[in-house]
DNA sequence: CTCATTTGCTTGACATCTAAAGTAATTCCA
DNA sequence: TGGAATTACTTTAGATGTCAAGCAAATGAG
């Protein structure tokens, strides 16, 4: 509203002035909370046709996907780093799937430390089977919205992210 | 690419629509890991912030800021719906919140078998003291974004939530 | 070379979170 | 009215998730 719209409606402006602040303040919150609504929304679908049809948890999901562009293999704190959890979490989802025999931990062979983690060839071919059906799932979710717009979230939500990680950077840290 | 340019460019016209194909699957599917990594990054950061500043978790607070905006109180199915996660876990952390003395339970009157989940007199005030930080530390995640950015970014993400329910309203169905 | 520091990962305690089964109150309908 | 079906919530088991402490290999300053 401007100001002589509003004291068109005899509102004093001073109060409009602190509406419009305020609204900015909200503003960015309101993005916030729309933001993880939609994160959810996808999120907890593709969750659970993860489980029905494929039995698989979408963490482990999550980690396969970060190996399977990774043939020679991502180091533990690698995985920490794109997955964007912490540690202790990335060794538990690992054993799991080491466990169930999709990802196999192969020593590095210059730092006795760390860890290799690789598919294996049953979570390669595993993976294919889920992946596709994963896009189709997503892709189906974005329907409404045209290239044009997707293309536009894209840029913005890349402006975001890269504000936001300027911010941390001075604050928080990384985690480990 | 258009069929001309293409051509144009000696590239056979059904490998670009393959490919344009590819591209357009692919696109949303790029979206929503852009958005996802927003999503983490921000609340990787304020549930950081809480735990260090309030010594609360970020369920906790999200769950206190739904019934902040109801003083009349929420139902446990209400909050199960607004907060996107499961009934059990919203009965969990209103025990956790109602042992600290945050919120109550009371019963409702019309029926027997739901509760009116309201903040304490000590909730509102903890609340309204955490909201002030809390809406200082996201305006900052989003300093670099314009107010016309912001405003895009929420529409766009308005049509994202709408095309997304609408799917998924086909498939799944709510949670209980 | 030596040892303090850092790095890479795991462990343990605890808080969410889901899915499914369980309980009690309400509603529907013949 | 009198169950059958539904609804509101809780409980349980199991998977994720954080945080902080712990351990062993690698680094680096003297």
């Amino acid at each position: 509203m401007t100001k002589a719209k509003a004291y068109a409606r005899r509102i004093p402006a001073v109060l409009d002035i602190e509406t419009r602040v305020t609204s900015d303040h909200h503003q960015s919150l309101r993005v916030w909370l729309r933001l993880l609504a939609c994160s959810s929304l996808i999120g907890n679908h593709v969750r659970q046709r993860l489980q029905s049809q494929f039995g698989i948890t979408l963490p482990r999901f999550d980690l396969m996907a970060q190996l399977e562009r990774a043939p020679e293999g991502l180091k533990m704190g690698e995985l920490t780093r794109r997955l964007m959890v912490t540690g202790g979490n990335v060794t538990g989802i690992t054993d799991a799937l080491e466990a169930e025999g999709l990802v196999l931990r192969e020593t590095d062979p210059t730092d006795q430390r760390a860890f290799r983690v690789k598919l294996t060839k049953a979570g390669e071919q595993q993976f294919r089977r889920m992946a596709i059906e994963h896009e189709r799932w997503v892709v189906e979710l974005f329907e409404d919205l045209t290239a044009k717009q997707k293309t536009l979230l894209a840029d913005l939500l890349k402006s975001l992210k890269a504000s936001a990680a300027l911010r941390l950077l001075a604050g928080g840290g990384p985690r480990t």
